[in-house]
RNA sequence: GGAGAGGUGGCCGAGUGGUUGAAGGCGCUCGCCUCGAAAGCGAGUUUACCUGCAAGGGUAACCAGGGUUCGAAUCCCUGCCUCUCCGCCA
């Protein structure tokens, strides 16, 4: 969310924001709701001054034994005053915060301008689109020919969107998570964890999943539960409510778990496959940085994203992601597809965003420059390395063969074993 | 799941109704001292919000939420979490 102060400084900032993300927000009603509250804190704050201080009288004479019977009065009727104020108040605070929390992130000044999905921008391409001497297979034909991808066991055992994995589909998902994970951990300086794929109310509201999207995410009910639709949402909450050491910055996660998500109201898109699932494997990468160095931080990280993708050869492309595409935390954004030749498209393996303080403040994540220092929010920043299904998707149409078979890419061979699924 | 104990500032740890935002210690910051450092001495050391041009003033917060009271870190209720013992279990 914004700052409050921010938005009474910047309305019109904080509108045209709104507007370039297309995103309708009120920004006047909060503005009038903040007044209103001011007043009221100012109001309430005198009431309890005179309390604390009559009170203190109270005291006294009934130490020095005196009657303090007509004081008492008058403190409680003071009280009573302050009891109406303070449920106004607590009326009126949250829902502030809600109003706060529907005003977008503003875009930062680079991101270009867009009316739709249409005008974000190809950056660049890397490789070459892989050239067959037969009609490549899509995926799930493959996965199927090999008997390495079971769609008919995984809607048997949980429902429609859920996949089986066998043999080498399971190994080679396997070595892939491992192989990303090295290379973030040994080569990119990341930490890694391995958080709780389940968690409270609280840790989806910090991150934005909650209240709005309650109805993407899978509820473990009788606890209050929630699976987590991304690692985003664990890992950037491990320091949630902290204030951090200057020299613990910039911090660097890096984390593999299953996803959950329901994709209410997406069934039925052109999604055959693997490619939009329940459930997916993904390896997430989370950084807490100081503000200052945030839009640096964001290009190495697309950077080590794109690592992953020419590590294992696959041909993809960059795209910047126009203002009305951006995501509602988001002041910037980069997306990396993939060349999926069976499918004869782009396929969204990693969305790589700068949040700036949006998310630190909704979570509260801050940090002290020097001991002196007042506490600022750091930069959040987070971007995929990389989802596994479309990552596979990818593998598995590139490196096809005539005869059916897949090639394994040579930086897996090692930890694969052999050379063909 | 059963029984018990407990949750106070960066940390340790006092505090059971009235200038206690919180003793004392440690740590940390600044200053003095020193060629420099240590020791020693002195000062300072939570956060959010409101108000003010500023200096400053004020309100709130001792796990969270309610309650009692003129007044609550202190009393009562509920919830959460941690620890110990028992049970169960990958």
């Amino acid at each position: 969310m914004l700052d409050m102060k921010f938005v009474r400084e910047n309305a019109d900032a904080v509108r045209r924001g709104a507007e370039l993300k297309k995103t309708p927000a009120d920004v006047n009603a909060v503005l009038a709701l903040d007044e209103e509250r001011r007043s009221l804190v100012t109001r309430v704050e005198e009431l309890k001054q005179q309390r604390n201080s009559l009170s203190e009288q109270v005291g006294k004479l009934m130490k020095a034994r005196e009657n303090a019977d007509s004081l008492k009065q008058q403190v409680r009727e003071l009280g009573d005053e302050i009891k109406g104020l303070d449920e106004r108040l607590a009326g009126i605070e949250p829902q502030l915060r809600e109003m706060l929390l529907g005003i977008p992130n503003i875009p930062h000044e680079s991101v270009p301008p867009g009316e739709s999905e249409e005008d974000n921008k190809v950056l660049r391409e890397w490789g070459t689109k892989p050239g067959f001497d037969f009609k490549p297979l899509p995926h799930w034909e493959i996965g199927e020919k090999l008997g390495i991808i079971n769609f008919e066991q995984g809607a048997k055992i949980s429902g429609s969107g859920f996949i089986v994995y066998a043999g080498g589909g399971a190994r080679l998902q396997r070595m892939l998570i491992n192989f990303m994970l090295d290379m973030h951990t040994s080569q990119h300086g990341y930490q890694e964890v391995l958080p709780p794929y389940v968690v409270n109310r609280d840790t989806m509201t910090g991150t934005g999943q909650l209240p709005k999207f309650e109805d993407q995410a899978y509820c473990v009910k009788p606890d209050d539960l929630f699976l987590i639709p991304t690692a985003e949402v664990p890992v950037t909450n491990l320091r949630r409510e902290e204030i951090l050491g200057d020299q613990e910055l910039p911090l660097y996660y890096v984390a593999y778990t299953p996803c959950f998500r329901r994709e209410a109201g997406a069934a039925g898109r052109e999604n055959r496959g693997i490619t939009r699932i329940h459930q997916f494997d993904k390896v997430e990468m989370v950084k807490m940085v100081r503000p200052e160095d945030s839009y640096k931080e964001l290009e190495t990280l697309l950077q080590q994203a794109e690592d992953v993708l020419q590590a294992l050869n696959l041909h993809y492309r960059v795209v910047e992601i126009c203002t009305a595409d951006l995501g509602f935390s988001n002041a910037k954004q980069y997306d990396l597809e993939v060349w999926a030749p069976g499918m004869d498209r782009y396929l969204e393996v990693s969305s790589c965003s700068n949040f700036t303080d949006y998310q630190a403040r909704r979570a509260g994540i801050r940090f002290r420059r020097d001991a002196k220092a007042k506490p600022e929010f750091v930069h959040t920043l987070n971007g995929s390395g990389l989802a596994l299904p479309r990552t596979m998707i990818a593998v598995l149409e590139s490196y096809q063969r005539a005869d059916g078979q897949v090639t394994i890419p040579d930086v897996l061979r090692p930890m694969f074993g052999r050379d063909i699924l």
